[in-house]
DNA sequence: GGCTTACTACTCGGATACTGCTTGTCCGAGTTCAGGGGG
DNA sequence: CCCCCTGAACTCGGACAAGCAGTATCCGAGTAGTAAGCC
């Protein structure tokens, strides 16, 4: 049980947009930044789009943007777009199924292990939400090479 | 990205040995009480007895047993047990590749993004590991026909 | 009658197919820009 | 000289394959219990 590496590229790709500002930017120019392969990225920061961190703009020119600061996106946001908002554990009820589901009378409260998966991953989803972009940024920033090398290879 | 069926399977299985007590019960039995794939659900607890939650024991009569009590027993141990213990995010490090990675220097300290992953991966492993399988069937004992109707299947 | 022994039935355990999703690739619709022709 | 039009190049967007992990199944190794045979 992993995430997929679109969340990685996802990440890595809404960085380097903050940094170079400016213009849309294609997905070509965004996948050789990283070795990435250019038209599997083009499908992951589509789900961006949808999910509204992103805005595309078509023809020569055109590529991706970002609707808002970094400070506005959170982890929680990106991991949401590209692998959904699934819940981690998923309960099939099979406590209703089987000879236990037929004698046992129809439960009348939530399932007690769907409930304690349901609090471990409202913790996991407000420990991602509790983190931007931005803070990581910062942290990238402590190497200044960093942004004039993704100006350079973006611009 | 979410867990595989055989955790959800595996807790109800763990919490019905608990709840029948005594000697070892075979997998075809445990699958019957809820209608799993005999088979499929021996696999998963082959996963169980590798990691130390469960013995088993072969020949007639034989069959799979607790090896502690369930005060003993995290959810964090059971999801470990069947899925790994492989974190959330699989970072491959992409910093360091395609241009950007040729350009930069070689990285000094570890990855902002992982280590803010890393963060929110460790509060969903902690809120499990805060967890034990005797509070959740505390919470199933609320129904008090529950220990007769297990009994009475797996006896 | 008691003990030994062979047999049967039942269990786990690992090796073997199948399915669905993640990953990866390709081509078409649409738009901007450039260049040529006409007014 | 300025405007319009046509064409081409480049972009996103969704449709189309490949690989792999999760899912499901089957058969063999091993053991407890049983029943028959022997002392």
């Amino acid at each position: 049980m992993r995430m997929g590496k679109g969340v990685e590229w996802a990440i890595h790709t809404l960085l380097n947009l903050a940094v170079v500002g400016g213009g849309p930017v294609g997905s070509v120019r965004l996948a050789d930044a990283h070795g990435l392969p250019a038209a599997y990225l083009n499908k992951q920061l589509q789900q961006l789009v949808k999910a509204g961190l992103l805005a595309s703009t078509p023809g020569p020119r055109g590529g991706f943007g970002l609707t808002r600061p970094l400070e506005e996106i959170t982890l929680l946001d990106v991991v949401q777009a590209i692998e959904g908002d699934t819940q981690l554990f998923p309960c099939a009820e099979i406590r209703c199924q089987g000879k236990i589901g037929e004698l046992a009378p129809a439960p009348t409260g939530a399932c007690a292990v769907k409930a304690a998966m349901a609090r471990a991953d409202r913790a996991w989803r407000e420990a991602l939400a509790g983190q931007s972009l931005a803070e990581i940024r910062t942290e990238l920033d402590r190497t200044p090479v960093f942004g004039n090398i993704v100006r350079s290879v973006l611009g």
